[in-house]
DNA sequence: GATGAATGAGCATTCATTCAT
DNA sequence: AATGAATGAATGCTCATTCAT
């Protein structure tokens, strides 16, 4: 009976958050800078949001929880190990490093939300099972303990997002796709295998968008 | 680089303000905040330097001139590959961690002058030279090109960085000798060879102690 | 006095402004404050009152009319002053007081609308005839003028009442049988009477129950 | 060597803090309209207070610690409890009287402060003190228990100063005299003692001003 | 009539920087 | 040179009231 709740004001106020903490991070970027771009008066945002840092852990959270709910489903859904860990170097890994302002919130200001270690080790789940699968069905002996390859996996993921991120700002002198081809590298020269070619179309038969975390 | 008078006025300044800095970021910490735990006048500050941003910018670049003199130094010093990186390993990557909240906020609040990518090419260069010499003393066929070695770097000390704070705080079951270990275990196992351990007991296993990159 | 359909909501919203105001005071309070207990939108608010201050005037009002018209009511009923002085005393200041925290942010505020003077003044009225009454009857000598009485009456009310807020909070160490008990001495030496029982057992010794200015 | 702090700017803003916090109540001033009328920035007041409340608690304080202080020592200087008594009544009671806001402050913002309860237990040990003294001295058996005694004060002194409070405001048809006035009928039936005129010019040898708390 | 999202002035407070002393 | 009071724009957030639905 009375205004709904619109849903496209709280998805404006989190894109343009987004672009602007990713740009010039939480504490520098105030409410009304993030209401000013997209015309709407400062109470809007909290009919939306609790407070600031709401904003930021909606655009964390859900951002992720997108991301992850399509990495888990493909995995899922493919029962070869290898052809697994392809998908996630391969279509996981560029989609994730395609939302710079994503990559670039998630990097800096999720480490204030106690919640970064969780998201890590729900995608070290689908790695470590993909590789010691791998690992079991090549005969290969791993060398790492359990430890070490989970700090294996959080420094290639960390490392390797984070040096996205600074190439993409100009900081470091590296394209996306070194980041990837070197992670390649690592895994097939680890394993003596190679990893397969994506048939692209096979995963993607997902809703609308043009996936991505958001709006890469 | 001494700017006027009671050069221990401005470490101090810059100390505590690295200690801030690294605790609760940048913009959350105030010019008072810094002045008032070393009970210094808030003005003083603006007689050391122009602004708040410099106070940052002199941490950052002082320390790092500290740090890599001494690396150079050392492995200028040094003739064998080999124990010139396990001198970058053991000593120069610990001191590095001891300060990785801080480092982190250079990383983290959208500063341009951190320019990390030069300072990370500088390191580069004499890890990528203990390398190829490694490899060739030994005569393992190095797989790694130049821009594969630096990302590989950048990954390494990006995710080590990364891994150790999450860990910090607990969002990972992880020691700073873990990370440190692994590094060391891809090494040896690359190559071969054994790490040889430090001339001196100091700063060696954990690097807690007396480093940073800038306490002047 | 009735203003529109659901006279249920209007009662609703006056008992949760009133238990509010007391116990925050008016300005603490917002008027989603107020409708957030009791399930009710914040626009129905603006049905049945014109403003946040119209609660308040409505709440004073008809408190002290349903008061002060039970309080006429048992005195036109009673035709011995002595019962009538106990009336007031162990009946109707009892419910007074039970609304100190209430009766209180009127006097505190700075509303004008409360108008305690003439309020104050009918009352006096009552009290004064049955003093009046009681004095010629028991053949004593009245010392008080007119005006004394009723700045008696004024300085038993509002003392007795800021008497009771501060015990309340635990400032005075006092109860509001003390106070009660007091004022009953008062009358009883100086007229040298006592104060007859209550009929019924309802709100006498202690007044915390029941009653109140206007709970409706 | 820098500006000194200006005392005369702390009082101002107290002066017209009391006045609007007397005027419209604490919570409907806001710390703009205190600076608004004396021409200082906002800023200021945080250079003299913590923040509004300390505002409030400062004027109450201070206001009272003057009151309390030249009554303590009058009262000490002065051997016959009769004569005290009447210092009390006619000397102090107006003054406090005298000071509408300081009384306006203390009877409605006070109360949030827990500390008007000791406020009053300390005038009460002097007033109970010259009444005991006074009881003794002229053989008259003391009516009341110590409760008692303790209730009748604070209700007297509370009631005294908020009958006439509400008196100045216009809601009571009284004023400052009859509440005096009935306050020496009070002690003087009590006791059947008349209390002395004051020798004026025998306490007021105290420092600058007009007397009263404040700037009555 | 009922609803609750919308609005934007207003709130208390902070803070980098200046500058009178 | 040293000091720290002064400044006022800016902060995150609230809220009485309105009005589209």
């Amino acid at each position: 009976m009375a205004r709904e709740r619109d849903e496209s004001k709280r998805a404006a106020i989190m894109a343009e958050a987004k672009r602007l903490f990713s740009e010039r991070g939480f504490h520098a970027t105030s409410v009304q800078d993030v209401v000013r771009g997209i015309g709407l008066p400062v109470g809007s945002v909290y009919t939306y949001f609790q407070n600031k840092e709401e904003i930021l852990k909606a655009v964390i959270d859900e951002g992720w929880e997108e991301f992850f709910t399509e990495l888990a489903r493909d995995c899922a859904a493919e029962p070869s190990p290898l052809a697994r860990l392809g998908l996630i170097v391969r279509r996981y890994l560029p989609r994730l490093l395609a939302d710079a302002d994503f990559l670039s919130i998630i990097l800096t200001e999720g480490f204030r939300q106690g919640d970064i270690g969780e998201k890590l080790e729900r995608v070290s789940g689908f790695v470590g099972a993909a590789v010691n699968e791998l690992a079991q069905e090549r005969g290969t002996a791993l060398r790492l303990s359990p430890k070490q390859a989970s700090t294996a996996l959080a420094v290639f993921f960390l490392g390797g997002m984070d040096a996205v991120r600074l190439a993409r700002r100009g900081s470091l002198p590296l394209g996306e796709g070194d980041l990837i081809g070197f992670i390649e590298l690592i895994i097939e020269s680890s394993f003596g295998v190679r990893l397969p070619p994506l048939d692209e179309g096979g995963g993607a038969d997902e809703g609308g968008g043009t996936g991505g975390t958001g709006d890469a």
